[in-house]
DNA sequence: CGCCTTCTTGAGGGGCGTCAAGCCCAGTGG
DNA sequence: CCACTGGGCTTGACGCCCCTCAAGAAGGCG
């Protein structure tokens, strides 16, 4: 039943997993021959996961790391008293789970259904002590990851509810088209979260979301096709708006 | 003039440069054998910045990248209105300034003053790629600040003033003596930066930081020697003031 | 001493949180 | 088919935390 030939990379000895794989050559894995492919995914598990569910709880050792093939998953972390903050939004190809460092008490949920190829992170470990580009390229996923983190901190600190509630609209509508960043007319998106996640995520509460989500409608940049649904007049005024508080 | 002998390292082509640099097996250079250290060192400027003074301006190419030999170093972002927010401090021995990535517009200001080791990025960049273990160092860090950036993005987020203001000072502590993270008892903190700085670095306004060091100073938690120095009565009761407003 | 920057303290107002009521919709069971 | 239930969402009323504006104190330096 293997499948031979078509033109692939000099050699069809690519694992069949990761053969129909779709993120292989832009994720961690794009730095591997099929040699070293076939090494990694002797330990390779995917699964699906559906949205809600715990992908690793903060604090916990995890003995196992993920490529993300497509979904959204979420970063969290959790006061003692309840409260909470999402810290990150992860998509494909991006890998979610520790390497080296200790774990620092983040968690990860499955914001929407996800689906994952799982690794023991001892062999992915291993495999990037023989391969630094391996390594370089999760260096360069963590370089990006502290970029957006940071730019969250000016927004989670600076901002305006308006404002936030903006930035959050146009990050989404970045990812949707990652190739196309700012296609400058009209756009739909489709919220990967409900709306207490997206309240945790710019620092804010449900009802302040949903108002400002009504004031956006009100003010003619967005309009609600139904409560997931959500379609951006335009791009260029919703960029305006995450910027500078018009609501006076 | 050289120096010879001394036990260092089986080498004594150790550059003269890095023989009295207190943090050469710390940070990056600790990957570096005496050879490679040679190699660096002939691009390497030592330099000395006054607090208050700019290394990076955010948007513009750096061509050099510099580790902290000593002293504070803070990353900001800024609004086209003036609003700012500080990202992330960095002490000694971090490594400042780009490598790879575009620079997502951070500015890098001296906090305190600061002795820089700099180097061409250019060179930095090509030792990398023959050190494998340099570029896994920068990923630790890398690692490290991205924790940070998320701790804090929970206290922008989620925390009241005090709260920050406690978070704050918690962290400023345990720059102090990294080796006994949280000496129980009392501890005298300098402050790198002024009002304005901790209001850009917490979200807040240096009306609100003023009055929450009187607010903090009131509940016996601190008290105030002179305007940079502080000395936090119980460490413990600190870090609970950082996790829940005792306000009430 | 005068001047500047930094910091503190007060008075007042606004943005967002809190509390509460009600709508929408899917799922379940009669 | 409808009643019932429960989760998610919206909207309003009200209050508080923090921002804004302003005045004055405390140092630092020529």
């Amino acid at each position: 039943m293997s499948h031979e030939g078509r033109k692939d990379i000099h050699n069809s000895d690519t694992p069949v997993v990761c053969q129909a794989c779709e993120v292989r050559h832009q994720g961690i894995c794009g730095a591997l021959d099929a040699q070293q492919l076939m090494r990694l995914s002797k330990h390779t598990i995917r699964r699906k996961v559906k949205g809600g569910e715990e992908l690793h709880r903060g604090g916990e050792s995890s003995e196992r790391c993920s490529n993300i093939m497509n979904g959204v998953a979420k970063l969290s972390k959790l006061m003692s008293d309840g409260r909470q903050q999402i810290v990150g939004l992860q998509f494909a190809p991006d890998m979610v789970g520790r390497t080296f460092d200790s774990d620092n008490s983040v968690s990860v949920e499955a914001a929407t259904d996800v689906q994952l190829c799982s690794f023991p992170r001892s062999v992915v470990e291993e495999i990037m002590a023989d391969v630094p580009e391996m390594e370089h390229r999760l260096h360069l996923q963590k370089s990006k990851e502290l970029d957006e983190a940071r730019d969250w901190m000016l927004t989670l600190g600076r901002k305006s509810a308006a404002e936030k509630l903006a930035s959050f609209l146009f990050l989404l509508a970045s990812h949707v088209d990652p190739e196309h960043p700012t296609s400058k007319g009209a756009m739909t998106i489709v919220l990967p979260m409900k709306r207490s996640d997206i309240a945790d995520f710019l620092g804010l509460t449900i009802e302040t979301i949903s108002r400002q989500l009504t004031n956006l409608r009100k003010r003619g940049l967005i309009e609600l096709k139904d409560r997931r649904t959500i379609e951006i007049s335009d791009m260029e005024k919703l960029l305006a708006a995450s910027e500078q508080d018009l609501s006076k």
